[in-house]
DNA sequence: CCCTGTGAACCTGTTCACAGCG
DNA sequence: CGCTGTGAACAGGTTCACAGGG
């Protein structure tokens, strides 16, 4: 909790991997798995196993020499690593078709978020539900956000006002916002944000088959 | 039609923000831009001119020294390097919440995509709607391909099927995938897979914040 | 003198290959 | 003897800095 470690800069790419790693021993888990090797956990990721022994050298030594990883405890590792450990409440900003479906999506749970508000502007959608959730208006969120401490924000807005909400958010004390919305946020230092452009995953690879010959 | 540039690899990330200039321009030109440089095009995306510059070198002169570029004509070009001067037909696969939320999202079509049918195996799905497309059983979806000539598709299915539907998708002649759904897709050379992992991203969000302090 | 286009330096992540421990 | 952990070599993308055309 007050660990604090001089975590001197862990490569995106890396940080990437180790979530499907973590994904994929939860699954081998499930399968009752025991023992595993680097090789093994990286190749069903198409990856190679110094690929994966590097990744998780930026953080310790979590394998036997001779022996490899036992998957139970290097998979709770990764969860503490990851802060999957702790279910992370996160809110949603913009109730449209995409923000629904975010709001249903089963993957956020399984990895330890859980949504606990969901807010839009349109009087059209405040006071209908999503799952269990009422829709908010945008207004209430400063006061949700401080009395549940909530640190991630799911942003589905429209594009012309992703700027304008993202503000609000930062203001609030959100640390970070994943947004949906194409176009790159503004936004002062101690906001993280990612950036999840449908559209863009769609042309680039549109691209890369057009490319291949 | 028949460039056959022998597009000597181009970074991943090039492309990625390729589209970025592109989109960017879209709203500039919509404002009635005239000349832009480099420098102006990058800083509202947070690169560097430099960048923008080397990016656009892969694919050619598209500038005037001391003078910067025309917004349209390198749009126009960013457009013909990225396919985006063509409308593209996709299909959808899985009529789950997100399916039918990205079967209405707007970014599609209006980067040139056009969904011209979704599939899925859910007898409660099937001959429902969405928006003006009718759910189709998934064993009519080869003849669709073939058809029309489909190259892209979406995959937004359970994660346990998914793999087995890009199988399917492989063999009815699909030539990219961009998948939705967690866990990497094992297939064939020349089908190119592009994944978003959404919990993924958060995950690495949530890392992002935790690190820094 | 401005801004592009680009060789060259740089830097960061990946891969190799092996020392080291079980 | 196997598989991890890791220095060292490598690769590829980014940044620098400037030549060159307008």
């Amino acid at each position: 909790m007050e660990k604090s470690r001089m975590t001197k800069s862990i490569p995106a790419p890396a940080v990437r991997r180790l979530t499907l790693y973590l994904q994929h021993l939860e699954e081998l888990l499930a399968r009752g798995a025991g023992r595993i090797s680097s090789r093994e956990l990286a190749e069903s990721l198409q990856l190679t196993g110094a690929q994966v022994r590097r990744d998780l050298a930026y953080f310790g030594q979590f394998g036997r020499r001779g022996v490899g990883y036992e998957a139970a405890s290097l998979a709770g590792n990764l969860r503490e690593i990851l802060g999957a450990d702790k279910t992370q409440s996160i809110i949603l900003v913009g109730a449209g078709d995409l923000g629904r479906a975010l709001a249903r999506y089963r993957g956020f749970p399984q990895r330890g978020f859980k949504l606990v508000a969901a807010f839009d502007v349109s009087p059209k959608k405040i006071g209908k539900k999503i799952g269990s959730l009422t829709i908010q208006h945008i207004r209430e969120m400063p006061a949700i956000v401080k009395r549940d401490n909530i640190r991630l924000a799911l942003l589905t807005t429209p594009a012309t006002v992703a700027q304008e909400v993202a503000d609000q958010l930062d203001l609030a004390g959100v640390r970070g916002i994943l947004s949906f919305a194409p176009g790159v946020l503004q936004t002062s230092k101690p906001l993280a944000v990612g950036q999840v452009d449908l559209a863009s995953n769609l042309q680039q690879l549109a691209f890369s088959i057009a490319s291949e010959e």
